[in-house]
DNA sequence: TTCATCTGTAACAATATCGATTACATGTAT
DNA sequence: ATACATGTAATCGATATTGTTACAGATGAA
């Protein structure tokens, strides 16, 4: 199991807008750099406009970034995409049996802990921002 | 996304095996709990002889912790069931394109804050023993 | 207005994984 | 020998992902 890749391509998506400030980001150039398809591309730029993060105009070339790159987390990023639910980044099997002490416990007991687990994960994701991805590729970049 | 519910059913097995320490725990009475295939569970219970949580024979009905509870964490299942893999919770769009500043160091930028977050959740199931989880399921049916 | 170009979106296929099911080989004790 | 357990492979349906094609709708320029 991995988590989809939704969350990195609207990274580079997201990355690729600011870097190209000066150009037109639409969503062929954006599929080149990812290699994949524009249509691909195109639903993803969808979930990121919808969650305030770009902006971007049916019949005009190019997407902007909608905020600052300092106030785009990577969690905001990985909310938009949609690719872990609330609490379900950990699946609990349904319907265990209610005459077994485990099976009529286990759900409860395993849900707060898997819930802590992931909120440990994602807080690792808030701290992070798109200013320090684009800086990160900015200074491999200055090196090579 | 999800991760697989073998991770829970793991932990599931794990319990009962304890919490029916004075009985015979096979594959059918495990499944019956779990409310499941006896074939799922024979499969489970493979993965975590191999990983030297429990030992069970063939043709010898039930199975026994091979270990202290205390000394089982929930990494230990987590891994022993083979859920998510090292640095593959979250997975990066491959080939992007090499002409583009983005699509030459994405993965190089992404790839360390991604297992950044992993580990973060994998720190929170090494500090959450079998026995805790026991030791709540066995409080709650106190209570009840 | 007409046309080219772009975004928005739906439909579909290929692939992978999961969980359940069935079947059967193998091992053990009586 | 038989009854019963584990070990394991094959298969199936359901679901998610990624890519692909197609087309409707919006926009701006000729």
């Amino acid at each position: 199991m991995s988590i989809s890749s939704r969350f990195a391509v609207g990274i580079h998506i997201l990355a690729l807008i600011e870097l190209n400030n000066e150009g037109v980001t639409s969503s062929e150039f954006l599929a080149t750099s990812v290699n994949t398809n524009p249509a691909v591309i195109r639903k993803l730029m969808g979930m990121l406009k919808k969650a305030g993060l770009i902006e971007v105009h049916p019949g005009i070339a190019g997407a902007k970034l909608a905020k600052e790159l300092s106030c785009i987390t990577l969690f905001d990023v990985y909310k938009a995409v949609n690719v872990v639910q609330e609490k379900e980044l950990f699946s609990i099997h349904e319907s265990p049996h209610p005459d077994c002490p485990v099976g009529r416990n286990i759900q409860n007991t395993i849900e707060p802990l898997f819930t802590a687990a992931q909120l440990a994960m994602e807080k690792v994701l808030r701290n992070v921002t798109l200013e320090d991805v684009v800086r990160d590729i900015a200074t491999k970049e200055n090196i090579c």
